[in-house]
DNA sequence: AATGGACGTTAACATAGGTAAGGTCATTGC
DNA sequence: GCAATGACCTTACCTATGTTAACGTCCATT
């Protein structure tokens, strides 16, 4: 097993046994599988669990009265659903898998749990949490600023990196299972749009897309295209705020 | 005073007369004032409080390298900036202040007590900090699906009623101090398609827009022109959760 | 009263990106 | 084997929005 949420939190700060032992036992209690396309979450329904995608790839997304879809961010191997999302009294947004796709389902009481007695872990999760907020961020300004091939560029870079955090990638290839049609509903742009970018950015030898699987040649070209700057995804393990809980 | 923390918080929980005194007290602590186009906070600075917007409009934003700025959230009377910021080595974005602005800054041992003595509060915090990450996830569906009408009438109708959520309207009508500039920069179009839009809003009586100040003669109307659906701000009271913690 | 800046407005023109239509190729089911 | 489907790709045409450049108004400053 990869553990990829183990490993992204430790892009963030060093857990110890036991704080990897509760992670991998929580992750086991309550797992769920959905095919792709599969929703795991509908629009209304009344949030009981944290979801942790384990394996596969999701999305939240959101759909207008009349039909547009807009994705709204990428669930990888790793990440998780809004941590507090109890408080709430219904999803003003759905969750659907993108391939098939392994859930841990996470209770109150197990993350409460998990709260008191493994202060590392939390704070962990609570850096994970304003990672997502962030990329939500950026989202923003990608979708406002940048142009079509820039937002592009831009995506493949971040997905690209949050993959490698995760231990999804080998050497400059990854996994990429994203349609045209998803792609340009994430990017808010037509498919036929999406199709005229991508070959913009092979004709450039800045990314190779075939067969689902995509090599990024030189990240950094990539990312200059893009006007990527990393920094919004909190990766330096500097960043650690070291407090009393400190083992 | 208004109290627009307090009054927005009551659109979720009841709070008690001891939970308002600490609200109260913890606002009063550190105070500062800004001046309009002021940064109250650098991207790249370590932030070491909490903000609450006690009046006037902030906003956060982002500059790329060439420029081009994105607005990528308002704050108004009564909003704070993300709970746990103190995670974060450093700010990945800018506040700036929009008008001149007074702000509580909030240290974390004064959040941590409040966190311990007033669940209700902790509750309340949490559902307000869902919101905000709610909301922008509905600007990217802003920014991805509706075309510059649309767009426009959905960013008006949200701070209307968010602004209405804070107490700071009358009838149907709200200060309004951003520039066209400054809604080009939020919505992602020129400032002279900004003008455009605006002069079609005001044709078909969907808005009064003069002298910074915003009418809307019937908000339905123009929630139906942007394809609005409230559910995003978790406005009704129904929506919070009773737990053990009640008093 | 003159100057300058911030903001709003308008017009003429340019273009990024959307729409519609249709084609190829692989996969699946009958 | 053939129809149906879905992903991908392409072309031709069209439009929403950007760009540039004027010009007007209102204030604050001198």
């Amino acid at each position: 097993m990869r553990r990829p949420l183990i490993r992204k939190l430790e892009k963030f700060t060093r857990l110890s046994h036991a704080d990897k032992d509760m992670l991998l036992r929580i992750a086991a209690q309550r797992v769920r599988r959905f095919a792709a396309r599969e929703d795991i979450i509908h629009e209304g329904e009344k949030p009981e669990f944290i979801n942790l995608i384990s394996e596969g790839w999701a999305c939240r997304y959101k759909t207008l009265e009349d039909g547009r879809r807009q994705i709204i961010a990428f669930f990888l191997p790793g990440d998780l659903c809004d941590l507090n999302v109890f408080v709430l009294k219904e999803m003003d947004h759905s969750i659907g898998a993108i391939t098939p796709v392994v859930v841990s389902e996470i209770s109150r009481t197990a993350f409460d749990e998990m709260m008191i007695g493994h202060p590392r872990i939390t704070q962990a999760l609570w850096w994970e949490s304003l990672v997502a907020a962030a990329i939500q961020r950026e989202w923003t300004v990608n979708l406002g600023q940048r142009d079509a091939l820039e937002r592009m560029a831009h995506l493949l870079c971040e997905l690209f990196i949050r993959l490698e955090a995760a231990g999804c990638t080998s050497n400059s290839s990854c996994e990429f299972p994203l349609t045209q049609t998803e792609l340009g509903e994430t990017l808010g742009m037509s498919t036929v749009h999406v199709n005229r970018t991508l070959q913009e950015l092979r004709a450039s030898n800045l990314i190779v897309l075939r067969d689902r699987t995509l090599t990024i040649p030189n990240l950094q070209a990539l990312q200059d295209v893009a006007l990527f700057n990393p920094n919004y995804l909190h990766l330096d393990r500097e960043g650690r705020h070291l407090d009393a809980n400190e083992e």
